[in-house]
DNA sequence: TTAAATAAAGATTTAAAACTCTTTTATTTG
DNA sequence: CAAATAAAAGAGTTTTAAATCTTTATTTAA
């Protein structure tokens, strides 16, 4: 729920490849998807996407791969998410009314207005380099495994 | 996002329902579709599904149709969801990790586990016969035009 | 300057969700 | 009891999301 599935890799590739290239390392697509358990395949294009946005940065070749640089590990998940899911998570209507507003509400207007806002105070607070500690330390974790 | 189309629909038509059927009228599925801007038969397909758990009350033959009993006023938004959606709006990871937990967290763990809470509770505190008076005011709105 | 490594791109397949259509069953009323 | 009405049930179809496969372009290093 809440995010596509899409988007919980990209959520899940970007925190990994910032952890893994904090020292300027590059990694691998194959190492990508073992670290996060996701096809190999879709997260290469979802990771493609991201690249053209300037989220994730990646070189070809030898010793190729994708990478973070300073700028981009200071972008928001809120920037991730909204490169793949759009917008609507922060704005839709939860019973997916269109023209759902203050003036015209749906019933649950009002809760689910605190809910997004609560949604996007996290997403946004959050960058993408925020969690390399917590996973270095073993006490966050990003793999089913 | 958050909930499923299905999902958004059958709230909405429960809603609908508790509303129209409150002086003991029962509501035919076109004119459920028409007051939700939903298709007929997918909106049916659903509400078969809420009458077998005792959701929605319906009858067959002329003068039948949908309607929800003093009872079924009393169940929650979130008895609906769940009966739709299942548990995983509730319980599951934002970032999709089916193994993830207090002592194997993912890095957005304690956020998500705040915002499950804050939809929990307003799922569950919302009884179905809720909004029956704010949509008979014309105060909220569960139709698109 | 060629071979190997690697990401990018494109095309295709699979699976799930959303939606539609047809037939059946139950109920009511004349 | 027959006809009409309305939901229930079942069997599709369409659309979208998810996943896979194949080919191309770029880079490096021998």
């Amino acid at each position: 729920m809440v995010f596509s599935k899409t988007c919980e890799y990209g959520i899940r590739a970007v925190i990994f490849i910032a952890q893994k290239s904090e020292n300027g390392a590059k990694i691998g697509i194959k190492e990508i998807a073992a670290g996060i358990d996701s096809p190999v395949h879709f997260i290469a294009k979802i990771l493609q996407d991201l690249s053209k946005r300037g989220l994730v940065q990646s070189t070809k070749g030898p010793n190729g791969g994708f990478y973070i640089d300073k700028v981009a590990q200071k972008r928001t998940l809120a920037d991730v998410v909204r490169a793949i899911d759009g917008e609507n998570i922060f704005i839709g209507c939860g019973l997916g009314l269109k023209n759902c507003s203050e003036t015209k509400p749906c019933p649950l207007h009002s809760e689910f207005k605190l809910i997004r806002s609560e949604i996007q105070k996290t997403l946004s607070s959050a960058t993408i380099g925020d969690f390399n500690e917590s996973l270095n330390l073993g006490l966050s974790f990003i793999k089913e495994r």
